[in-house]
DNA sequence: AGAAAGTGTGTGCGCACGCACCTAACAAGG
DNA sequence: CCTTGTTAGGTGCGTGCGCACACACTTTCT
C-alpha cells in the first residue's frame, strides 16, 4: 500500500475511477434531467421507464421486473408508473396467467412522447459526456462498466 | 444514424457508457454506503465530506467550497456538518478575514474515523468494482471521466 | 461616509426515493 | 378442500436532498 500519496483518499489511481464516476454522474444527471424537462416536460426518470418498457417484449412489464430493470426501486417503479398512466403514457393490463401482477405497457402516446424526447437526450449525453473523450474511451468506458454490473 | 438498433435508446453504443454509468451508479451506491455504515457508522456522505475537509489546505473548507468540491450539495454540506459538528468529527470556526462564511475544520476524533474507515470503502471499491475490471480499463475509466469533469 | 450592489450562509419547504409492512393471489401438501 | 407458506404489488412513512428565500456581512460607487 501507500503507493500513492493519501492512500486512504479517492484521489488513489486504484479508486480514481470511481471516485470520478460519483462526481460525474453528481455533475451531469441534474443538468441532463433539466434539459429533458425543459424541452420536453419528461423527468429522466420517466424517459428511463418509458425505454425500458419499450425496448422489452410485448412493450410491457411487471413491476418486478420493471424495478430490476430500470434504475429506480421496484416500490418508485409503482408510483412512476401511475404517473405516466395519468398522463396517459403508460396503461396498465392485467396479467392474465397471475391474478396478483399486471403489466405496464407503454401506449401510442408514450411511443411517440418518447420518440420525440430522444434527440434531447441524445443530443445532451453527446454535448456533455461522449464529446469530452475519444471513441475508444468511450467503448472501454462502456465494457468496463458492463463487466462491473454482470459480476 | 440508425446505424444501430433502436436508434434513439441508450443502448445505443455511443450512449452505452453513460447507461452503463447509472446502472452502475444505482447498483453499488447503496451497497458502499450500507456497508461503510455497518462497519462504522459512517453514511458515505459524511465520508465524502471528511475526506474532503482532510485534503484540503489546513484541513478546512468554506461551505461554497465544500459544496463545490464534495458530490453533495452546497446547502445540503451546510446540514452535513452540523451533523458531523454534533458527532465531534468536525468544528466549525470563524473566518477571521469574512464575517460572513465560516470554515468547517476536520478534527482530530474526525481523522481518527476517517483512517479507521478508510480500508472498509477501498475494500468494497476493490470488491465491487475496480476488480471487474483490468488496470488498464481502470485507468482508461479515469482519465475519461476526469476529462469529462474538466470541460 | 452613506447607499447600493454583490456574495457567503443558514433554513423552510417541497419533492423524490426506498424500506417495511399489508393485502391479495398463487403454490404445495395434507 | 382447507391450511400453510410463498410471491407480486401497492402504500404509509421517514429521510436525504436541492431550491429559493432571508439575512448578515463585504465591496464598490458616488
Amino acid at each position: 500500500m501507500r503507493t500513492h500519496k493519501s492512500w486512504y483518499g479517492v484521489t488513489m489511481d486504484n479508486t480514481a475511477a470511481w471516485a470520478g464516476l460519483l462526481r460525474v454522474h453528481a455533475a451531469l444527471v441534474p443538468v441532463l434531467d433539466q434539459e429533458l424537462q425543459a424541452a420536453h416536460g419528461l423527468p429522466l426518470t420517466w424517459y428511463d421507464v418509458l425505454l425500458e418498457l419499450n425496448s422489452a417484449k410485448d412493450r410491457q412489464l411487471t413491476m418486478g421486473e420493471l424495478g430490476a430493470k430500470a434504475v429506480v426501486s421496484r416500490s418508485r417503479s409503482s408510483r412512476v408508473v401511475d404517473e405516466l398512466t395519468r398522463a396517459g403514457l403508460v396503461e396498465r393490463v392485467a396479467n392474465p396467467a397471475d391474478g396478483r401482477s399486471a403489466f405496464a405497457r407503454i401506449t401510442a402516446a408514450g411511443r411517440a412522447r418518447l420518440r420525440a424526447a430522444a434527440p434531447t437526450y441524445l443530443a445532451g449525453i453527446e454535448a456533455h459526456f461522449t464529446s469530452r473523450m475519444t471513441a475508444a474511451e468511450a467503448r472501454t468506458v462502456a465494457t468496463a462498466l458492463e463487466k462491473v454490473l454482470k459480476g
